[in-house]
DNA sequence: CTTGTTAAAATGTCAGACATTTAATAAGCT
DNA sequence: AGCTTATTAAATGTCTGACATTTTAACAAG
């Protein structure tokens, strides 16, 4: 694989980091690979070393790639990468390739551990927590019937899965929070948004507000369960 | 804080990296403070102002920091650490400061999280995931009565824990086995290690380890609980 | 065929100059 | 005095070129 499929005028190593970033995550490159010599990704998107080398450590940090003096870059294996890094969840927000094991890997992984979390937060949850799950449950009303704000509607998503996370007052699984974003992301653009769908995820969704309002862990645990599920028919992942 | 209290010679951004961020780590410095000037790093530890850069950048990645042109370093809180990146971790493990306020927000992580997978890892676990799981527990077992080899024990039971995870097969789950060793090796510090405590603890973890082998979840839920509540009474967090 | 040497290529490091951003300070006006 | 605007200093960000180190491959000697 080269540089020529990718789009030019990076400008700052941010976005580099972030184009390269979504190559490799989009499979461009085969695990063991070559990755491109400094010198060569820099004449290609005309930027100094420093850049280049900038973008590079970001993937470096994140184990999408592995430098060693002389013999080059390679790339890692997916087991390898850094999942739960806020630079990974932003990177794989909004790409549309990504991998179906990981978009899999991601949703199993919600799957066990959001009832959990929806528990822990109907024991902790404060009142400010509630409050954010309710404007999150709210903006997630208004935009479910406008088939325009669907990119909208799965931000408010994002914010009421986050609320949850965040009200289990846990410094960890409170970043893990990052992680849902990439994964809601892509019900945006695998589901065909109906209004009987989006009705039944909103009924689903305010049975775990309820639970959390009501400090029923059991149920909210249970509620939480009902929401995966939805949104396992939504990706696709099971009929 | 000045820089006077750290040790010298760290040789190489990566040792310096490690050096600066336990400090952070350790509370020598508060939420909102200025974190010393490149160009004092470099004087002090007698390095180039690159070596400095580099291992700020680490820093900064991690969420240790966070830096802006023409203000200088500043020190972010603790809610704003990526405490699930590896490099964390690394740093982490050995550290003896450790505020306690991290210690139980990681042991309550464990607690929610870890019979979860231990449940998973009963589904899903491959003879080759028993195999490691089995050799983890012999060498706990064979270090056991031996003071000298706390620290070998220590390692035992960190590769014993991090083989739950692995056995998920799940992407996302591996990636947390990271943080158990920092939350393992706290215990070599803070408990006394006798041989009664040893052997309750090796019975906790010989009732996991049965349970995965035979398949049966609910069963490898109850026992993973047994064994955190063993470890909260060797980190002090009950009594 | 093995071994040792050499050469090329890639990443890592350094040093210095310069650019940009920020904050504090001083000047000047109403 | 009080407010606004230049000026200056300090800190991080960036660029450039040269050099160091590591690895691989080619090649020659035994």
């Amino acid at each position: 694989m080269t540089l020529d499929a990718l789009p030019s005028h990076p400008g700052g190593a941010e976005n580099l980091a972030r184009l390269l970033a979504r190559a490799l995550l989009a499979g461009h490159w085969q695990p063991g690979d070559l990755f491109p010599k400094e010198l060569d990704i820099g004449r290609h998107f005309v930027v100094s070393r420093n850049q280049v080398r900038n973008a590079l450590a970001s993937l470096t940090a994140t184990g999408l790639i592995e430098r060693t003096a002389g013999r080059g870059t390679l790339v890692r294996e997916m087991g390898e990468w850094h999942l739960l890094d806020p630079l990974m969840s932003e990177w794989m927000t909004g790409l549309v390739n990504l991998d179906p094991q990981l978009v899999r890997a991601i949703y199993a992984f919600r799957f066990s551990a959001e009832p959990t979390v929806a528990g822990l937060a109907a024991q902790a949850a404060s009142a400010e927590d509630i409050a954010r799950l309710e404007a999150a449950f709210e903006g997630m009303r208004r935009s479910a019937g406008n088939p325009d704000a669907r990119a909208q509607h799965a931000e408010y998503d994002v914010a009421f899965h986050d609320a949850t996370y965040r009200a289990t007052h846990n410094l960890v699984w409170r970043q893990m929070g990052h992680l849902l974003r990439p994964s809601i992301m892509a019900l945006v653009h695998r589901s065909q948004h109906d209004i009987k769908t989006l009705d039944d995820s909103l009924t689903r969704h305010r049975h775990v507000l309820e639970a959390i309002k009501a400090c029923d862990a059991h149920a909210a645990e249970t509620a939480a369960r009902e929401v995966l599920r939805r949104t396992a028919i939504d990706l696709g992942i099971v009929s």
